[in-house]
DNA sequence: ACCTGAACACCGTTCAAGT
DNA sequence: ACCTGAACACCGTTCAAGT
């Protein structure tokens, strides 16, 4: 139980939920969304109770530091509107995956994560397959793209794509979903 | 130090060796192959230090399984020849997807297999690259597939493919597949 | 030559006791 | 209202002792 209701939290509460933030970015860049949670708790100087207090699950902690962390994300896909449909579908995914290769792991915690409409993951995954979504509409509008291909179609090509660059390489990430969408565009 | 150089391994330790075979494949599709090895070796009969030696690691473990379940995979993957190349193509990949998925996590592997020369794991992953290989350059011959695709690239919508089995649907990563292909394809 | 299982290490998660 | 850290559970891996 974090947090009270109405009430605004104790201060040293959010400076910990801050630190805790802080240092799991760190840890999840350098080791990956499997880190153990209790070097995060360490690093930022509090006990591992407190960490499980402020973030009952690793979802809704990684879910929590995407919430910050996407906003730039989200502005950049709006800016989009201003290419062609084509080419801002291709940018929207490479955004895409090179920003969900920030942490290894990351790219199977969203492909699960629109799952469970309660985590926190769910509400960055929405949204990210919302834009994709809108971009594809208006690519198929514009009569680019086949009609076909669906906001789920973009969705699974960015983990996938995502999943590769962990795997593989960022070049082999980029190749892969170059010729996907190509395969997505009208014959 | 498991069966000695030149001798023929003992009757006991060959039943044993089969029989943790036998219920690591059947442990693995229950549970994907992250599943703990004490219940693989507890349904063989057999303490868990007679699993470490006869599979030292996890990914020996799997190899050693791939190894003889593979068989009537790459058996298919040569009888292809007869299909045109770009169709041989397509029905090679979807084979490879649909396999790798029996195991969960097994995508992950196969991935991270092409790395480590000594494993078990890179013989069948450098048998699924030749043939997939093969098919590429029958088809980059046949002038039906864009010259810069690589066997890489194959391997690499294999592993995505198969991943994407996992984390979404087989419908889902069959779409995906096809859209790729479609884009290997010569405009 | 092979098997056993106790022993150790490591991490996740909870919760009674503190402030 | 929040924090602490011991306690418990679970699994990976090794290795001395057995047969």
């Amino acid at each position: 139980m974090s947090p009270a209701a109405g009430r605004r939290p104790r201060a040293d509460a959010l400076r910990n939920r801050e630190r805790l933030l802080a240092e799991a970015d760190a840890v999840f860049r350098e080791h990956g969304t499997d880190a153990p949670l209790e070097s995060v708790a360490r690093r930022a100087g509090v006990a591992i109770g407190t960490l499980y207090g402020h973030f009952p699950t690793r979802r809704a902690l990684v879910g929590a530091l995407l919430r910050e962390r996407n906003e730039a994300l989200f502005e950049a896909g709006d800016t989009l509107r201003d290419q062609t449909p084509g080419e801002a579908l291709r940018r929207w995914v490479d955004l895409v995956v090179t920003h969900a290769a920030t942490y290894r792991g990351l790219a199977a915690m969203l492909a699960d994560g629109a799952d469970d409409e309660a985590s926190e993951l769910y509400a960055s995954c929405a949204r990210m397959a919302d834009i994709g979504e809108r971009l594809i509409n208006r690519a198929v509008t514009a009569g680019v793209v086949r009609a076909d291909v669906t906001g789920a179609d973009i969705f699974a090509l960015m983990n996938a794509g995502a999943w590769t660059r962990e795997h593989a390489s960022a070049e082999q990430a980029a190749r892969l979903v170059a010729y996907t969408i190509d395969g997505m565009l009208k014959p």
